[in-house]
Formats: C-alpha cells, sequence, structure tokens
DNA sequence: GATGAAATCACCCGAAAGGATGAAAATAAA
DNA sequence: TTTATTTTCATCCTTTCGGGTGATTTCATC
C-alpha cells in the first residue's frame, strides 16, 4: 500500500521530467534548424543531453532500490525487540545480548525468538539480512 | 597495485564501449541519411540509445563506488573462502553452505573456521559484520 | 479493577555451530 | 620434480542456538 504509494510517486515524477526533456528537446531542435546548424552538432547535442539525463536516472533508479525505511511497529516488532534485534546485528550472542540488557539468558533468547517469528526467519544472520534491508537497523558503518 | 590494474581495465572497457557506440551512432546516422527520414526520427533514435547507455553507465558506475575496496588476499583469505564468506552474509548454515559448494559438511565448516582465525573473530555474525566493513562483499542484495 | 500487551524468567530437548586435530588429494609454484 | 598451498574430508568434543511450553510481573488502557 504505502510502497506501492512512493512508487507511483516516483513514476510521476520521471514522467514529468521525461515530458520537460521533451520539450527541451523541441526547443533545441527548433533553435538549430532556425541557426541552420548542421545535423551532426544537433545529435551530438541530442546525443549528450540524454547521455546527462540517462546517468541521472541510473544512479537514482540504484540508489532508490537499496533504501527505503520502514517502521518496526508495522512488523510487530516491540521496542525490546528492535533494541536485542541491533544487539544482534553487531554480532554479539545471546549471553552477550542478556548482559548488555541486564536481563537472564532466557529472557533474551525468548527475545529473540519472537523476533525470527515476527520477521519470518529461522536463523540469527537471516534475521539481520532483513532487518538491514528493511532498514530496522542502522544498513552499516559510519 | 592490483587495484589499480582493475580501475585501469574498467577505464578500458568503458572506452571500448565508447568508441564502438561512436560507430554505431555514425552508422545510424549515414542509414537516416541515405534514407531521407525525417530529422526527428534521427533524434529520437539518438536520444533513446544514449538514454540508455547513460542509464546502464550510471547504474554500474554506482555499483563501482559501493564496491571492490579491499583486497581479500591482503588477509590471507583464499578464493574459496571468499566463497563461503559469501554464503555466509546471505544467511545460509553450514549444511546450506556445502550443499552450494557442492563439498561435505566438514569441508565447509573447516573453511568457516579458517575464515574466522583470518578475519579475528570468534562467530559467524562478526565474520559478516568485519566482511562488509571491509567491503569484502556485496554491501547489500541485488 | 479488569484486560491485554510487553517484558521477564525457567526448563527441556534436539539441532546447529564451533574448537582441536589429523590427514589425504589436488593445484600452484619453485 | 619437488615443495608449498589450497581444498578436501574426517572424528571427537563442547558450546551455542533454536523450538516448545508455561508462568510471573509490569505497565498502559479501557
Amino acid at each position: 500500500m504505502r510502497k506501492l504509494q512512493k512508487l507511483n510517486k516516483i513514476y510521476w515524477i520521471y514522467g514529468g521530467v521525461m515530458g520537460l526533456l521533451m520539450v527541451l528537446l523541441e526547443v533545441v531542435h527548433y533553435r538549430t534548424m532556425i541557426r541552420d546548424l548542421d545535423i551532426e552538432i544537433y545529435g551530438a547535442i541530442i546525443g549528450l543531453l540524454f547521455l546527462s539525463i540517462g546517468i541521472w536516472v541510473g544512479t537514482n533508479l540504484y540508489k532508490r532500490k537499496t533504501k527505503d525505511v520502514f517502521d518496526p511497529a508495522q512488523l510487530g516488532l516491540s521496542k525490546r525487540e528492535v533494541e536485542v534485534l541491533e544487539l544482534l546485528a553487531e554480532g554479539f550472542s545471546n549471553q552477550e545480548v542478556a548482559d548488555k540488557l541486564f536481563v537472564s539468558l532466557n529472557t533474551a533468547k525468548t527475545h529473540i525468538s519472537n523476533i525470527y517469528s515476527k520477521l519470518n526467519v529461522k536463523r540469527r544472520t537471516q534475521a539481520i539480512q532483513k532487518a538491514r534491508d528493511l532498514a530496522l537497523i542502522y544498513p552499516s558503518k559510519e
């Protein structure tokens, strides 16, 4: 739902930009016609213009794909569970997670198990993966 | 040293591709001249061509930036170990890694243990962390 | 004050992961 | 060809992880 809306927005932006560029193309076109420039120069201008547009679109497309922030609550994750998840992603063992949160090992395990079922995964490495993909935790250092 | 060589290779590839595209451009150009097509069609072809080229270059440029910073050999990691490391980062279990590489579980475990000692870590989550930080593996999916 | 969600803890059990060690093929390098 | 490295596999053992179940305590909300 929300994702679709976002995507649609992106499409609108791209569409608008494309439309503007079409107008620009026409302007350049008629300008060159009037001044009777060589067709090769015209082609070069068009080429350069669209090349830069393509690069811009390409980079932005790639950026879009890799990000996108999510709401932990949407997955039913509690505050505490997000905390645990962050510690998991930092490579801590169950015992270490328990120590850092000042709870027992059993409690930590319970949280972790709940996280797994809510994220629909089976291993901690997968949980970290998923959390990263959903940007529930910081994507990387620095 | 090796990194520079790699980059140079990339530049050569880009250069070569660009050269080829110039030739292609000329071919399209003369073809349209001969057949006396409208200048607008010519422009559209050039535009589309360079747009797609731009998108391709753009995405690849972005990928380059985020990848390939470190030399695995510098840490003493063998080719096979890097392979295993990538599978670890994708959240696979020891058994799954073994299956994907068509080796026994014991072999996979040996590789993994060696990776740990070479990366100076104790758990697989830490290995993934470190590999990510050192950009030994791709930062994110796809 | 009752209700429900969140957080806490415990116990059991099987599966997976990790450590230590040894060793046989296969490849690469000398 | 001989040496060195990589890749492969094995066995034994300990620790950690994960699943399942049940229970108690906060805490906010109605």
